[in-house]
DNA sequence: GCAGTTAATGAATCGCATG
DNA sequence: CCATGCGATTCATTAACTG
């Protein structure tokens, strides 16, 4: 039987009906290379924006805030140490209850999906005590048969003293845009099981049938493994606190991670879309791998980090920022512009 | 924030609201080991018999049909060999709708709710096609503060050819009765990672902080470390096809993953149950683990072999029909009677 | 009737964990 | 080291409905 969920659907008092809005537009501000953009605005406004120039992503990846009640913040990092008198606003994940959490995502990701190509996907990485909530919304979104997969990131932490289980995993539900449509999908490998090794070295097996199209046994051939197909469950490593890889932003995820996916989900030269940018960790990924990339983010600092990151592999992100219809100032001066030019 | 889902909520036309119902009797057959009771009968019905006899369990372990769409049947094994002519009905995995399987799943889940201790907890077993709904559900019932874990159960297996990442895993929602009280539960540990092995060898580490109570870094200790505390990813193989463990009944659970389960959230003595008995594998580790046990099964086989693996161990469970108030025949004689008196 | 959609059936599959 | 069995797979095909 075909999973279908028609007909049940998460509600709460109040909870509105998604209705177009105005569409704003994006002013140039510098850089020089187009396959990576990075945007400065409110995400939905851009996503708005960019849906109405045409562009159509292969994988759109969303790392929103995971409703954990608290204001992020970020330090500066100068030769791997934290300089905590630099401490400023990355971004809020306060909320006025569960309901207004959920509509802000699921507008975002409505959004998102019509920027993705027929044979595109969307992945969004959440927490398992919000996924499931999410996971209602987006089936109904999108269909309960576009659901691909829920990958379970395990990672290792310093634990937390508790009458639990130790929560050592994030989710990352995927769907794709048509699942009549085979999407892009690159088929990568693990190492096999301790076990299999021991059995069958790393030499593939044959299934032998009989006269009456029955299996009997399996054998051994010359042809050597891959490995195992890729599971939906990754034991990838945090981004140790130390590390040369962290930027001070808050919640970074690790390049193995991104890398991962974008590996499986696109092509050389495909457009990848972050619409939660943060510190530019699938920038970097793309960058190194020869995808473009839309990266929006609406912190300042989050795009200034992003973009030194990328010029320190030599790539130069053209910048935009996002003008809203309802903006007074045609292209105010900000606070940070004088701090950028520094930077630039 | 504490995550509160009042509010929201998954509806569908025509869902029930929960109402009481006349309960059945529980009549003995066989067996004199009381501390491990094997009910034949529908399992919301012997819910409602156990919950008007007072009883209370420490753990219900849930692991119902996965809403495969499937008619799900078993064979006879002989010396570890399958014999196909025995082939028979195990379990009828159809639904009408996803709403019909989850009505029916979270009516199993209220009645269970009310047989547990106030330190005691419920974990359900399911696929992660439809644990999100279910989750929702469940929150509902429980309400959201008494979620405790999402665990992930990660094993392997055959791939099949498919664009998209292999399902390699099972989820377990685990709730705990009342989430101001401390539930039962035994701290594990799983072995360090490599990364901290290499460091650390197998000493403890101990923060370090300075004048200000801030972390500076981390110091090693004489004593040696029991691991690191148990997650919430488990990695434990199935039942392969040839293991003496296969007891010819489909989908059968490993008896490493209840062992994990029922040493965390149980202790000596403690009453367990499991409403989806199957081939009883929950019984097999309870006995071993010397835990009280309460398992129900509509299917006659089901039971039949339960009560032979239990009789391996030496085991002689109390074995009880369940009669329906509505059911005609005082104690109807049914087929499987004249095998299951050569079995015992 | 016929096209279009859905459900049931059959075939292919190979890594995993025993014995 | 070698033999063994198989699937809470997935995919393709056929059969059975529906309008």
């Amino acid at each position: 039987m075909a999973l279908s969920n028609a007909g049940v659907r998460l509600i709460w008092p109040g909870r509105p009906e998604p209705h177009p809005k105005s569409v704003g537009e994006l002013r140039h501000r510098r850089g020089s290379d187009a396959n990576l953009r990075l945007i400065h605005g409110d995400n939905a406004a851009a996503l708005r924006v960019l849906a109405q120039s045409g562009v159509r992503v292969a994988l759109a990846y969303l790392d929103p805030p995971f409703f954990t009640g608290r204001e992020h913040t970020l330090v500066e990092r100068r030769n791997g140490r934290t300089d905590e008198s630099t401490r400023a606003h990355a971004f809020d994940d306060r909320w006025d209850s569960l309901e207004a959490y959920l509509e802000s995502l699921v507008e975002r990701v409505r959004l998102t999906r019509e920027l993705l190509l027929p044979e595109g996907c969307l992945v969004l990485h959440v927490d398992p005590r919000t996924s499931h909530y999410l996971k209602v919304l987006c089936d109904e979104v999108f269909g309960a048969a576009s659901f691909a997969s829920e990958i379970v990131w395990r990672y290792r932490r310093w634990p937390s003293k508790t009458r639990n289980f130790q929560r050592v995993h994030d989710v990352l539900l995927r769907y794709v845009r048509d699942p009549e449509r085979p999407p892009r999908f690159r088929q990568l490998y693990e190492p096999l099981a301790a076990s299999t090794l021991a059995t069958w070295g790393n030499r593939k097996q044959r299934a032998v049938v009989d006269a009456s199209g029955r299996r009997v046994r399996s054998s051994k051939t010359a042809e050597a493994t891959p490995g195992t197909p890729l599971g939906d469950v990754w034991d990838i490593g945090i981004v140790a606190p130390v590390a040369k890889e962290r930027t001070g932003y808050p919640t970074q995820k690790p390049e193995a991670l991104l890398e991962r996916l974008i590996t499986s989900c696109t092509d050389l030269g495909d457009l990848v879309l972050d619409p939660y940018f943060g510190s530019g960790t699938t920038g970097v990924v793309c960058a190194r791998l020869g995808r473009r990339l839309i990266g929006v983010d609406s912190n300042r600092r989050a795009i200034t980090i992003a973009r030194r990151r990328l010029a320190a592999l030599d790539a130069d992100p053209v910048e935009e920022r996002l003008i809203e219809p309802d903006e007074a100032a045609p292209d105010e001066p900000d606070a940070a512009r004088a701090s950028l030019s520094r930077a630039g």
